[in-house]
RNA sequence: GGUCCCAUAGUAGAAUGGAUACUACGAAUGCCUCCGGAGCAUUAGAUUCAGGUUCGAUUCCUGAUGGGACCA
């Protein structure tokens, strides 16, 4: 059992026997750096059970706990503080024990089965800063799931239909000339993103022209010819016609690899893909279903409707009156595809915040319907990557491109590493690899250990540092260890630590001890900043205790076997949480 | 028009209702004849505003201001 339990059903036995009440509430902090101790219990909420000041019912729970012999060894009071030290016996057990753990802060057991969808991109262009966020979020969340005992499919509904693609599908015809990503050197995701952003060049002139022939601005948009035929193209797709599938075969085809090259880059995977070319139909049973069930109601025109206003929320459209899908119908459908095919407890969507209300509603319909999964969907919600220049926008060249970044970051600890110039003997092979290793734990880093809830703030020009709170700080204190303990010999193994511990060694093992908890809260917050956060105190601790105390030196065989089995489970944990966050371990830099 | 989200040093980020609000970058200062200085130690600097609940509020509630998103 965790030790933190055992003090505070102990605190609870102290309660109930001092003040004749039953208790069960307590609950332990881990105490501020500036006091002595290990866990801190506040005890101001229990002076009303105790009727005597903060000071003396902490005093008196002290003692009893005291008292007890074990786990507390010794407590101080102030004010209505009770900091408590635990017996130096509790760390150096734990480190004997799981020094060596590989899977050390992984659960075993499952805890059912959880579909994670992310990225999700459209095909119509390559990816971006944000889809970066929500790719590495995706995977993320999926491994610390996966750490915390779910059994995980990680899925993309890929978005590969619709008018937007046939806008880069018309503008390649129009303009094109047959270029291919081999005739031009270019990535296929960025080939026919260049066509996507030439149509709304040609559109914008369209519309002016009607513009100064006398059009109104809202006719001129609807009535452009470039739209016009672009709409017709779209009627052809969903007709079937053999020229306009190939097309779009085609060119999706050119997007898939380089999507592809870009996923494997940023290191992200996927179980089971879905392809909204399949999926766009499906839903409609349902809304006949819901109908019946009279969740929904029908307006004059023919159009379908759920009423939410009972929930606060509005009416919202699930079918057109022309018989036709909307997004939520597509959703509906694909969520009991999901779980038909895969039986998931629970289904968890990674989608910017800009979509709050549609996963609301769509969890309410599912609900309504009676799906028994329903309440097992859950929205992963993340704010936007804004920069300096404020948002982002595709349309008007103001998005950082994946790829840019992903070069960018190689180069930039390319230039890095050589100045620093540690990296002696290593072939060019090797070499590029740890730019790339390295280039990318400090974008992954920078991007993860902000709350996904929060807008984040992107200085392209700035922002992504490697020194201080960053990636590669991490990946330095795991080769550091990595480099003492190469000189270290193996004597050391079987010398079983000594247990007078200085205040850095014990801050370290509490750490080390509360990694399993914190994948535990990583999951239960869907928060992979949580884990980032964990792995930058982790190796501050270490490093200060590197700083302040000899390894290899140290004369004394327990101290020396401690420190050497405390740096052993460090860099273990380092690279366990970091694989949660996608961040490979380099062994050198 | 309606709904939702956000607000912490110059900057980027932390903090289940608890102690003197924690880090990092940037600024200033120290530490490599000694296990890797991408490191360690020290200093200066902050909770948008006005109320409320509480022994105690960055955290919860109300309102204002500012920023963002969505729905029709």
């Amino acid at each position: 059992m965790n030790i933190e339990q055992v003090i505070a059903e102990q605190i609870n036995k102290s309660v109930e026997e001092l003040y004749g009440q039953p208790y069960n509430q307590a609950k332990l902090e881990k105490t501020n750096k500036d006091f002595e101790g290990d866990y801190t219990f506040v005890v101001f909420p229990l002076t009303r059970l105790s009727r005597t000041g903060p000071q003396e019912t902490a005093q008196a729970i002290g003692e009893k706990l005291t008292a007890a012999g074990f786990p507390v060894l010794k407590f101080n009071v102030v004010k209505g503080f009770l900091n408590l030290t635990v017996n130096p016996t509790v760390w150096t057990g734990f480190l004997s024990e799981n020094w060596n753990n590989i899977h050390f802060g992984a659960s075993s057991g499952t805890k059912g089965k959880v579909m994670v969808e992310y990225s999700s991109p459209n095909t119509n262009k390559p990816l971006h800063l944000g889809h970066i966020r929500n790719n590495l979020l995706g995977y993320s969340i999926a491994e610390v799931m996966k750490a915390a005992g779910y059994e995980v499919v990680k899925a993309n509904l890929i978005n590969d239909r619709g008018i937007h693609i046939c806008k880069s599908m018309l503008a390649w015809q129009r303009f094109g000339n047959g270029e291919t990503p081999e005739s031009s050197g270019l990535k296929g995701d960025h080939l026919v993103g260049k066509y996507y952003v030439q149509f709304d060049k040609a559109y914008k002139a369209e519309i002016e022209e009607l513009l100064s022939g006398g059009m109104p601005k809202d006719e001129a948009e609807q009535q452009a010819p470039i739209l016009l035929e672009t709409q017709e193209m779209l009627r052809k797709w969903e007709a079937g016609d053999q020229a306009t599938i190939e097309l779009w075969r085609t060119m999706n085809g050119w997007v898939y690899k380089g999507f592809e090259h870009t996923y494997n880059r940023l290191g992200v995977n996927f179980d089971q893909f879905y392809y909204e070319s399949n999926t766009y139909t499906l839903g409609k049973d349902l809304i006949a279903e819901g109908l019946e069930k009279g969740v929904f109601y029908r307006k004059d025109d023919g159009s379908v409707w759920i009423d939410l206003t009972a929930e606060g929320l509005d009416h919202k459209l699930v079918l057109r009156k022309d018989g036709t899908s909307v997004y939520i119908t597509q959703d509906i459908g694909t969520a009991d595809l999901k779980y038909r095919e895969h039986k998931t407890d629970r289904s968890i969507y990674v989608v910017g915040n800009e979509q709050d209300y549609h996963f609301k509603v769509l969890f309410l319909i599912m609900q309504k319907l009676g799906r028994p999964y329903a309440k097992g969907m859950y929205h992963l919600s993340y704010g936007m990557v804004d920069l300096p220049s404020g948002k982002m926008k595709s349309r008007e060249g103001t998005v950082v491109d994946a790829d840019d970044l992903l070069s960018e970051m190689h180069k930039t600890a390319k230039e890095k590493t050589i100045e620093l110039g540690k990296t002696e003997g290593m072939n060019d092979a090797e070499l590029d690899n740890l730019y790339e290793s390295l280039g990318i734990a400090a974008l992954k880093f920078f991007i993860l250990k902000v709350d996904p809830k929060k807008r984040m703030l992107f200085n392209p020009a700035e922002s992504i540092d490697f020194q201080g709170d960053t990636g590669p700080f991490v990946l330095y204190t795991y080769a550091r260890i990595n480099s003492v303990l190469k000189q270290a010999g193996s004597e050391w193994q079987s010398v079983v630590p000594g247990t007078d511990l200085h205040s850095s060694e014990t801050e370290t093992l509490s750490h080390l001890y509360n990694y399993p908890k914190t994948v535990l809260s990583a999951c239960n917050d869907y928060s992979p900043a949580v884990i980032a956060q964990y792995c930058l105190d982790l190796a501050k601790s270490f490093n200060r205790l590197y700083n302040e105390l000899p390894l290899l030196r140290e004369t004394d065989q327990g101290k020396k076997a401690l420190r050497l089995k405390t740096a052993v489970l460090t860099a273990n944990t380092l690279k366990n949480a970091c694989g949660l966050l996608g961040i490979k371990m380099v062994e050198r830099m």
